[in-house]
DNA sequence: GTCTATAACCCGATAGAC
DNA sequence: GTCTATCGGGTTATAGAC
């Protein structure tokens, strides 16, 4: 074999492992892990039924690929704006915004976390990533607040409870706005980050 | 048969129905519907594969009937509060309070609901009735945060988006009480209703 | 009312041809 | 690299004995 038929070739795997995790994105989104069969996810990529094993070991691989992809997004998400300038509040935002920016496009990576997270039918090396990830994750927010409180912006509460407060509410808001898609300018961002800023006279 | 075995028989169809729905609730809480056998089911509830079939027409009638309890349970929770007495934060602060007690006793079906919204695995009948309810339910929580603007309690937006955000921040946080039941105190319920009312001094 | 046995079907994974 | 055919195991639902 010439180098130049394995790079083809290379391009080709590539392209068709591409095409099975996006088909599977959407399949394991839409109906969970125990109620995807490989038919579901080979027929959404228009690929035959045997030639997904040449490209993942097991069903359990490819749902164990995508929840790390989710997991390790979201979390380098939360670290590059934590670690990036601007005032607390500012990056607060920044943050809520980028996550509602992301999941309006990629909404399956966010229901295969919500999965991962609740169901017992996931392979447990997926959960596994998910608590590793959500640590880390909740660390970078906690900081966050501290230093918003250290610099006034906050209000006074542990930051663990505060950055746990945000992640719930982003959970719950990215939720309703994959609910109702036609629902535009949900939510305004400024109201939800009132919960953690000093109350100030209204204009 | 005498009206006494009758009444003997009847006792013990309830009994076991009931003990079906509540292993029921728990596995398909935490396996999802595709994810649940009907093994799983009896096995939980100690009783013979067969005999679920004398008191369940299917897997999927033992769904539905669960995921209508939790629309139904969680429906006439807002009525009731809604239509009682007291201001409108009294009320809103009352209802959110009612909403994590029972929660942290029953998390199961608040895990059946959030599936019956996210997965096209479940029963159609069981989607339709969560719309039907999810719909009635906004509308008195609606009709909570107009009656907060009118008396001057509340900030001013649109009344049908502010339910929106309270019904998905409380999405968020009981998620999150489920993921980490250990923390207790979690949250402080006067700072997320801060999102809907008028800033003010702070002591 | 309760149980065991089984029918009828479907799924994940592999083998082997092209 | 891609396909079809098939194996082995497991699932829902029913039948029939006690």
């Amino acid at each position: 074999m010439s180098p130049r038929i394995d790079e083809q070739n290379q391009q080709i795997r590539d392209a068709r492992k591409q095409q099975l995790l996006e088909a599977g994105a959407k399949v394991f989104g839409e109906r969970g892990y125990a109620g995807t069969k490989i038919s579901d996810i080979v027929g959404e990529a228009k690929l035959s039924h045997g030639l997904i094993y040449h490209y993942f070991a097991s069903k359990e691989d490819i749902y164990i690929e995508l929840a790390r992809t989710a997991f390790i997004t979201s979390y380098e998400t939360i670290r590059e704006v934590v670690e990036s300038g601007g005032s607390p509040y500012e990056r607060l935002k920044a943050l809520t915004e980028g996550i509602f920016a992301h999941t309006a496009e990629s909404g399956y990576f966010f229901l295969i976390a919500l999965q991962t997270n609740t169901s017992k039918t996931v392979p447990a090396e997926a959960t596994a990533i998910s608590r590793e990830y959500a640590q880390q994750s909740m660390r970078w927010l906690e900081r966050l607040f501290r230093e918003g409180q250290e610099q006034g912006e906050f209000i006074d509460a542990d930051p663990l409870k505060q950055a746990l407060m945000y992640s719930s509410m982003l959970n719950g808001v990215v939720f309703t706005r994959l609910t109702y898609p036609e629902l535009e300018d949900f939510p305004q961002v400024d109201q939800i980050l009132r919960i953690f800023v000093h109350a100030r006279a209204e204009e």
